[in-house]
DNA sequence: TTAAGTGTTCTAGTTGATCTAGAACAGTTG
DNA sequence: CAACTGTTCTAGATCAACTAGAACACTTAA
């Protein structure tokens, strides 16, 4: 799996890298099993102290996406979130509450918005869908 | 304008400010024109310090939300995002990649995310089209 | 003109998140 | 057993966020 992080960015390092293998399942280029770079390796890779992969790696397996195995290393879960249904979708109606406002601030109509919308759904499953093809 | 923010969440609180009134513009609860309640006014009824409040309307000011008059006051403006086309529209593809990808985690499907986007657009211009219609 | 209210701009300090550094311990694999 | 893995500490540096207090400049209306 290819993890990049921007080291310029404002954003926590650890954030980086969670957001990286999130991305990385839900474009479908890392699926249930795949094993992630150990902690020291990925540290190395990135350029960024251990602990601060470890720390990713805690928000991932907080998250579901990832379990981690004491001496065998992490590996990415099939299952979604563990979140109750009403929670969920509070969660996700406050994201897109959100990036709806900003959008909406920086001059966009809704039918702009929502087209972009989905072409960012497009793109996301751009490799599963190739897959099963 | 009523604007309220929550001292338990783990966002700045100037953050949550900017984002309260550009929910209340987006919405059509607050117009061009509109007078905000003074710095420090707002301190006072958020129980925040006056540079806390201060910060939040700089950043206003900056994404062109509203104008700060010294002695007069703040106002809203009508104008939307001084930002160029190219990047406008990375940004809204920034915001709403964030949100599609966070919300596939949390187990959607792509057209679930859709129609949850569509009624957030809803809920945000409701306000508006009641007073045009 | 003046008083009250407004934004503007400082300095100073506290708190907490982030990140680095180094070390030790514990489980897994071949 | 050796080499890998994750796990868990302590300690410290740096920075963003927030508070506190003060002084200054401008606008408005009495």
């Amino acid at each position: 799996m290819i993890i990049r992080i921007d080291p310029a960015s404002p954003e926590p390092l650890f954030e980086q890298v969670v957001f990286a293998v999130k991305t990385a399942v839900a474009k479908g280029s890392a699926k249930e099993g795949d094993k992630l770079p150990s902690v020291r390796e990925l540290a190395r890779e990135l350029a960024i102290n251990p602990n601060t992969v470890v720390r990713a790696y805690e928000v991932l397996e907080r998250d579901s996406v990832i379990v981690r195995r004491q001496g065998a290393g992490c590996f990415l879960t099939g299952r979604g979130s563990d979140l109750a249904g009403v929670e969920r979708k509070r969660q996700m109606h406050d994201l897109l509450r959100r990036a709806a406002t900003e959008s909406f601030h920086l001059g966009f109509t809704p039918k702009e918005i929502e087209r972009a919308l989905q072409k960012c759904l497009d793109e996301l499953q751009f490799d599963t869908k190739r897959k099963k093809a």
